[in-house]
DNA sequence: TATTGTTATACTCTATAACTATA
DNA sequence: TATAGTTATAGAGTATAACAATA
């Protein structure tokens, strides 16, 4: 019963793909969420910011759809930040509103950009040897299985 | 505007290391928990029945930190996995307990290692070709990076 | 003094079902 | 009939601070 007495246990789901995965996003989450909660932006506002930069006029299902989000998680996340003042929508037809950035909101968004540069940076280095295109080919791959 | 009209949005996460990683993570999560959901077990219990099984009478702190998990977030789930019958607290000393895997216990928790192996393969598979390897260095050095 | 287990609490993201209004 | 936005709700995991008892 060595474990009683020792406080390194074994892990053996540090064999595992899934697990270190698992960690590996949570690693960059937490530095990318704590970079982001400087300016008061959580990470699903920042992709929303990022695709609506990206597509003005998008709606809330094509965003959600792109972003791989449920259609209902979108609404509280829209109202907070139309709430503070970064996205005004426009009404496309009467069912779908088209979002776009105001001036503020504008600003932050590029911002956000500027702070994801800057925190993939440090990871991307720590990829090597392995190439960037390579790993974001393989996790695509895994991605599309099941 | 083409964006008003077309429903293929530029996602310029796609680009990014942290997205794909995190949507890599959470297709795995997504199998993975169907898999052990079909057994009422859920993805933070598997890990700790899998540690447990590996460490016989570990205590809830070294669990914790080998899962990197925090303490306190332990407590409710070692009350779901006594309450289900498949794990015992026998006192070490006044403060610590060792967990230990009941008879019920350990076979639900070897089912849980024959459905990691049969989950992980098809992902596995779609490494290919970057080997297995390779990516588990490359996500430890994720993990290690801030 | 540091650690274990615990309580309480809050946050973030995800998931589903069902509704309405509209295309 | 299918879709957009919405509501309500639940679940899972994570995070912090603080406490009593104990090492």
């Amino acid at each position: 019963m060595a474990n009683i007495m020792s406080n390194q246990l074994e892990n053996p789901l540090e064999q595992r793909l899934g697990f270190n995965l698992r960690r590996a996003s949570l690693a960059m989450m937490l530095d990318y969420g704590e970079q982001l909660s400087k300016h008061d932006v959580r990470p699903a506002e920042a992709s929303i910011l990022t695709v609506v930069l990206a597509n003005p006029d998008a709606n809330q299902a094509d965003v959600a759809r792109c972003l791989e989000m449920k259609r209902a998680n979108m609404v509280p996340l829209i109202i907070q930040l139309v709430a503070k003042g970064w996205l005004e929508r426009h009404p496309i037809d009467r069912r779908r509103f088209a979002l776009r950035l105001t001036a503020t909101g504008r600003s932050v968004a590029k911002k956000v950009q500027m702070i994801m540069e800057n925190h993939e940076r440090d990871f991307i280095a720590a990829l090597d040897p392995v190439g960037f295109d390579e790993i974001i080919a393989t996790l695509r791959r895994l991605r599309g299985t099941k």
